[in-house]
DNA sequence: AACGGCTTCTGAACCGTTACGGTCTGCTGC
DNA sequence: GCAGCAGACCGTAACGGTTCAGAAGCCGTT
């Protein structure tokens, strides 16, 4: 089978009609419209086709005419391969991929790397559209996906006015959870909690920083628990919160271990996401802290293995999400106005939350 | 922030250039050639820009211009979601990410469900080349991967020979493994593998069928185990495969189920893949075997679950060959002879392996 | 005064296709 | 014998850029 025919140009669809001696626009119907000419010229032109080594109609050529790319793009906050070491990126884009599949588009990953701020990728992408998934206010590539004159869906953060939107209500979520906490007696907690910001920031939190973080989601959580356990009567000022850049067990067994290093006496860590409170199970239990009798630990997001484990946490539906982003998308009519999609989130109170110690329901043993 | 000039036609380059009194081609310098022309004219270039809402350099015009869509293709086997949900393919994800991330490319996912034979997504991808990873030989996408003149890297199957391919020979791994079991003292061996065509087949596997099986991957790793266990004096006809389309926990423990129900009798269970493995440990579990004591069971691929587990399996380097796939493709010069790249494998023996009663080494206790 | 070299900008060709609005042919019906 | 009408095919004009070989203007040299 040739590849390509040797020696003399690549043929065209004009190259193509040239030598059947058709016009250009019979040899486009034969690959688009067959029912605009007769089998037999279209078994010819394809027959030639295949002669001259004519891989069909160019899909650049043809996305240039009908002002149609095909393909969906994703703009995540992380190096693409980041995205696949995070359970949640993953289970987005699974149900962003169904959408896609659905509606018969690709998918177009853009490379975004933090490091050199090359938003040229953003304007190279031929896309009809873009789902940004979890980025900074201030992304410079957020800021060139709004540039180009696509409809956009943001996917959990941040919150723009004029941008279709599908989340959870992360502050109502995060407050119930605390409240869980609160009810099983705890007064004393830490908190474990994701970047604020696109500079690291690997420690203890100051106030002005939760409050000027750029990621709404962490900024919504955190805020979730400060009213939660204000109403009960704990001061935030003195909760101690620890910020961590990178997401991943290790990096939430370390924060754990920096938070008990100088808050011993906390009886609960409370964490924005599962796999920082994985990670500070991993801690507890290399010093010999038994969960929950000796201390609590909860999560947020509810990924599988948050549930395997039975981790008190927070269930959102991450596939839905990418899901409903896809369709949000894909079903964009021109202007109307911005849509928003919040989606339920449900609490799960595992086995590794309980009362601190002193604070037992009464026992009835024997 | 205009996001398109309201009533007019959006701008384009032209129209600005118009509008500038300047020739497009000063339009076009400034955006990629800076040098190409004073500072000034290129300021108040990019300022018309703002004020007209022009959004840049068209990305699709500009691929057909210069033939280069500044993106990879990926055809995966399967539903582009169940791409999501497999441990092997998100691995190998990440590392061609990582390869188009450092060359600045995007990864476009090429939605290719098994069921409508929807071969147009292929020939509508504007991408400057195809990753076909792990598909059956007969794959009409495939096919249609090939047709189109593009570079094209094939991971791990199926082997074409003017194709570029990046893999592990599955054949001597398994071979390796199969004789560990051997050692081991195993006579009684039972088998469980992945699809080997692209027809469902869940249940025992025929010779005939082993021999034609659509994955390579498969047929050579039961080639691996046949000859090991050939060599060793078993008779091939006699051990019971069974196949599992899916590829899941789940689907590994109801082909383990399958597998006892008929041949109670055996010590080992060898998995053609760590997924499967991981079932089959769980269905022993419920029927109250002991591993190793009373069953061995092995995997193939060292996912990371199965290290965790302590899986006696085959490691293979995932990630890169996900980015060796892209590196491969990336760096493609015209013609030259395709290349193939075999990486290294690893037998990892873990805690799921010992000899079957009886054959234990002495044991010089007490 | 002619010349060469630099910077800055331009004109026109080209990338490969599809949309749109025709024309042409031959057949039906009266 | 001709209007009317499908069906089959075609010509032209985009689509929105990039690129290359100059042209124009300016400056310093010989």
């Amino acid at each position: 089978m040739p590849r390509s025919t040797p020696g003399r140009r690549p043929a065209t669809l004009a190259s193509l009609a040239a030598e059947l001696g058709v016009s250009r626009t019979t040899v486009s119907n034969a690959y688009n419209r067959p029912d605009q000419l007769s089998p037999e010229l279209r078994k010819r032109v394809l027959d030639t086709a295949r002669v001259l080594g004519y891989p069909g109609p160019d899909p650049v050529a043809r996305s240039l005419r009908t002002r149609k790319a095909g393909a969906v793009g994703l703009l995540l906050t992380e190096n693409l391969s980041y995205a696949f070491r995070d359970p949640g990126a993953i289970e987005f884009l699974e149900g962003l991929a169904l959408a896609c599949e659905d509606a018969g588009q690709g998918l177009h990953l853009v490379p975004a790397s933090p490091e050199r701020e090359d938003v040229a990728s953003v304007h190279r992408a031929g896309v009809d559209g873009f789902v940004v998934y979890s980025v900074p206010e201030d992304d410079p590539h957020l800021a060139a996906v709004l540039e180009r004159p696509l409809p956009t869906v943001i996917a959990d953060q941040p919150r723009a006015a004029s941008v279709d939107h599908v989340g959870i209500d992360d502050h109502a979520a995060m407050q119930r959870l605390a409240r869980h906490v609160i009810e099983l007696g705890h007064k004393h907690v830490g908190v474990l909690c994701m970047r604020l910001g696109r500079d690291r920031n690997d420690g203890f939190v100051s106030l002005p920083r939760q409050h000027s973080a750029r990621y709404h989601v962490q900024r919504a959580r955190l805020a979730g628990l400060r009213d939660a356990f204000e109403a009960a009567g704990v001061d935030w000022n003195t909760v101690p919160v620890v910020e961590r850049f990178d997401h991943s067990l290790a990096d939430g067994a370390r924060a754990a271990g920096q938070l008990l290093d100088r808050d011993p006496q906390v009886t609960a860590i409370l964490c924005t996401s599962d796999l920082l409170a994985l990670g500070a199970l991993d801690e507890a239990g290399r010093r010999g802290l038994r969960v929950p009798q000796d201390l609590t630990v909860t999560g947020f997001d509810g990924i599988a293995e948050a549930l395997r484990t039975e981790l008190t946490t927070v269930r959102q539906p991450v596939l839905d999400k990418g899901r409903t982003a896809g369709e949000l998308l894909l079903s964009t009519k021109d202007p109307g106005r911005p849509r928003s999609v919040t989606l339920d989130t449900e609490l799960i109170t595992g086995k590794t939350s309980a009362g601190p110690r002193g604070y037992e329901e009464p026992w009835f043993g024997p």
